[in-house]
DNA sequence: ATGGCAATGTTTCATTGA
């Protein structure tokens, strides 16, 4: 079973590199970020010619999550946001494909560090380790799939340096990050051994992809019994070349069955 | 010392992202 990745930063304009890259990979389940689209302008037809059932929850300009499962596969208990937890922002979507409990996360931004918004963003993790934690209790085949907005220590950035204390590499974000493994998630591109400077992120100014200055920010996490049999973990950069690229990569990782 | 790109809607600039 292959599982994936990515944000799109806006699926009405990403849907044609979307297609060509769902043709040439056929993951089984593709986690979207950062869709930008409202449900009633989701791009339905498309994805179900392409061969994919989409579940989404989305809204106009910012956030936005959706699920895509091949033909084939059924998705149940599909459900939307973090229970308990208020947000108008539409984040979070979660869907259990065979026996896996997949969650796909867009996390907050946070802006600047002395932002409301950052605030946010920590409320916000706190708030999902928890559903984490409850949802494993239920299901312990689950995988947390999308974009952090952490890079979880200096080795997922290209300059340690220039980012320290920076959004995306502060302390507290880092623990939170590490608060959802103890939540009993791991990161799954750390089970193997990793090419380096390896990142999802590149910024579109400054030719940062050409320069591989990049950070990783977009993360598999998998509990106990599915980094058993997990068999890879990677980042597939190829997806940020090319004309009108995401400014992220997608991250597959692949389970064989139980 | 700063911004540099891309997407969106509030559209000919402001806001946000990371």
């Amino acid at each position: 079973m292959i599982l994936a990745a990515w944000n799109v930063n806006s699926l009405t304009v990403r849907l044609p590199r979307l297609l060509d890259w769902l043709a040439q990979h056929r993951p089984d389940v593709l986690c979207l970020q950062e869709t930008k689209v409202p449900d009633p302008k989701f791009p339905n037809a498309e994805l179900e010619a392409a061969g994919y059932t989409p579940h989404f929850s989305g809204q106009k300009t910012y956030n936005g999550v959706a699920i895509l499962v091949r033909h084939g596969l059924a998705a149940s208990n599909v459900a939307c946001g973090i229970p308990g937890f208020e947000d108008e922002q539409k984040r979070v979507i979660a869907a259990t494909v065979q026996d896996v409990r997949i969650i796909d996360v867009y996390v907050p931004n946070g802006q600047a560090v002395d932002s409301d918004k950052y605030q946010y963003k920590l409320a916000w993790c706190t708030a999902a380790a928890g559903y984490f934690r409850d949802e494993l209790a239920r299901n312990g085949n689950l995988a947390v799939l999308g974009d952090f907005n952490v890079a979880p220590d200096d080795r997922d950035v290209h300059d340690p340096a220039l980012w320290a204390g920076q959004l995306l590499c502060t302390d507290a974000e880092r623990a939170a990050f590490r608060a959802f493994l103890d939540a009993g998630l791991k990161d799954s591109f750390r089970q193997f051994e990793q090419p380096p400077a390896t990142f999802s992120w590149w910024d579109y100014r400054q030719l940062a992809f050409p320069k591989n200055h990049g950070l990783r920010i977009d993360h598999v996490l998998l509990s106990a019994p599915l980094v058993a049999r997990c068999a890879a973990s990677r980042i597939d950069r190829s997806a940020r070349k090319g004309d009108k690229p995401s400014d992220h990569a997608p991250v597959l990782v692949e389970l064989r069955d139980a």
